[in-house]
DNA sequence: TATTATACTGTATATAATCACAGTAATCAA
DNA sequence: TTGATTACTGTGATTATATACAGTATAATA
């Protein structure tokens, strides 16, 4: 699955836009107004390019027959038990997944992670909680952080950080910080938690 | 807005199936395929029976020009500060809508709303969650639930309930609770707590 | 250097889809 | 018992839409 080219991503950008606001995918010929195409062949071409790329699927011979195969469109994985070594996003992992519906949560979340034990009760997260995973998020002192220190995937408030200490608190006071040193110790931040969502029996 | 019968509430969930399914929006001979029909303006007859009850607009012309008008489409109302004397849902109230996406919060929402205070901090309910309050869910002993007396509405937990006396128990060490006599004061269960989100900024 | 991909215009056509018109039949309210 | 609403069949015109074919031009790739 190669990139788009700027035109094509705009196109795509232009039928999620339109699924949005309309409801429905747009024609060739809708595209081509918007675009200042002066020919709905241009738009056909673009989506066969986009199909080609694996981002769209095109119905054939349907009106309006354009599918987002996008991640948007797939929703939001849910990461239940991390397996041992795999990476968090693995397939297995995935418990299910959520329609992404941005606005919900004001920050980009790429993936949901269930909450197990207690360790951050003081914050507000509760075992079973759904914490909401920016993997991008620059990782600072004081955030919410999502650590992965061998294989164990941890969440914890990132306390302190330097070449040779990294502390990671616990939000319960019956929990005592972890503190590891990177040069012996593999720590890998996987994001930051930006967002949450629980639900109640 | 009257009520849809039968037939046409079938038709309704049929789009909204479509939709959710496909992506788009059926065709009349769609609709006609689906259901058993002859003839594909039997579809077509159904549709402008449900636009003239409200709960879609057909856009002229347009294939596939189906549009849910369904509070569903329009995303739930999100309450922020209420309004004294009036009821919670009115317009006035609603700060944003969000996208209802089901799957997201397994339970009904009929609306979020915007936590002031923290007297709930102890289940971990922090101010400025938004919490997902179900209208119908039967109101008990031990649930969290959205009460209004006279004309302020909270959200504590239900301690105990009786025709001369409800306890509503704040979640919070430092407020007591608070006792109200139904037969001399008014209230008003809402709702009962479902679900909660928070954003991490 | 030939080839492929990108980014279009322009024309044409088969067919997908809306939608109007003409019926039939049953039910329900005035 | 007349009219309105519901729930269809059946036909066909019109238009909306997808999509093939024939070009032009540029930039990147092998």
């Amino acid at each position: 699955m190669k990139g788009l080219t700027d035109r094509q991503q705009e196109i795509l950008d232009l039928i999620k836009s339109n699924l949005e606001n309309n409801g429905l995918p747009p024609t060739r010929a809708d595209i081509a107004r918007t675009l200042g195409f002066k020919s709905p062949n241009a738009a056909e071409q673009h989506l066969r390019a986009i199909e080609k790329k694996g981002f769209i699927s095109i119905l054939a011979g349907a009106s309006r027959g354009i599918i987002l195969n996008t991640e948007e469109a797939l929703g939001i994985p849910v990461i239940g038990l991390v397996a041992a070594g795999g990476p968090i996003l693995a397939q297995e992992n995935i418990e299910k997944r959520i329609p992404q519906a941005h606005n919900i949560l004001s920050n980009k979340i790429d993936y949901y992670l269930r909450v197990k034990g207690d360790s951050m009760v003081d914050v507000g997260i509760y075992e079973n909680d759904l914490i909401g995973v920016n993997k991008k998020n620059p990782v600072k002192v004081g955030s919410i952080v999502i650590a992965r220190i061998g294989e164990e995937v941890t969440v914890k408030t990132l306390e302190s950080i330097s070449s040779n200490q990294v502390v990671l608190k616990a939000e319960n006071s019956e929990y005592s910080n972890i503190e590891i040193n990177p040069e012996k110790d593999e720590i890998v931040f996987e994001g930051t938690c930006v967002g949450l969502l629980r639900d109640f029996s």
